[in-house]
DNA sequence: CCACGTGTATTGTTGTATTGATACACATGG
DNA sequence: CCATGTGTATCAATACAACAATACACGTGG
């Protein structure tokens, strides 16, 4: 995997190591980051995104407590190979609710009609492939 | 309005002042506080979920910076009448873009099925009515 | 008139989160 | 064998959020 496919704003609201964190599992559970693929050394994504590589290790540490990520001592970090569990459909999914509930929520409070905005997400889904 | 109808989690990792912020612009842009509506104190506020006066008195201030509320001296605050405007469905459907670009970009990177996410989206949108 | 209820300014303290700088232990691989 | 590249432990700096305790300015309403 390559540092250029993290997609960091130092600016956000969101800390660094969390974006790197959430995007990571997410493309883990979904299959884009297969078991045994290496990821970029920390001084590798920090040098391009111009961020502390302490940051980059933190993010890493935590998904390897989780469990989805191995340590391979002198070469890196790669994708654990027991991170293939958890793949269900039904899994991945609920690795979404807290956002749909939030979504649903803001949604209610504006008033705004169920239908518009599921036409509207169903817009986004489609651009992104 | 009651404060009861506030919703606020301490622990979350949003701050309280935020959650609170939220919560009122986005009430207060569907229509459910009117203009002229009169808040709860914010001791009011503040005794009923526990919380610091200052911290709700901080989210009434930022608000009233918008133009969203009014102080009306010796009474309280109060929905603003020119709150009214911006108010057209495109322009609360705006509000909640942001979130669902997020939703929609976690769910791709899931590889999760626009179909499904957008059934499960519907049903969440039902129970809130 | 004046007690009471508004919001707010002020000051200080506490706890926490985030990021950064530095130095270190370790395995690889020519 | 040792230069190089891993990750990371440690400490510090900074910022932010929340709380606490006052005191204040102001209008309402009995």
């Amino acid at each position: 995997m390559d540092a250029s496919l993290l997609t960091i704003t130092p600016g956000a609201a969101e800390p660094i190591y969390r974006q790197i964190v959430e995007q990571l599992r997410r493309m883990i559970a979904g299959g884009q980051l297969p078991p045994g693929e290496l990821l970029p050394s920390v001084r590798e994504v920090a040098g391009f995104h111009a961020i502390n590589p302490m940051t980059v290790s933190r993010a890493y540490s935590l998904l390897e407590g989780e469990g989805l990520l191995e340590r391979l001592r002198g070469t890196g970090m790669a994708v654990a190979q027991r991170a293939r569990r958890a793949r269900s459909e039904a899994e991945r999914m609920s690795l979404l609710e807290p956002r749909l509930h939030d979504l649903a929520r803001a949604a209610r409070e504006l008033e705004l009609p169920a239908g518009r905005v599921l036409r509207r997400l169903g817009e986004l889904l489609e651009d992104g492939e």
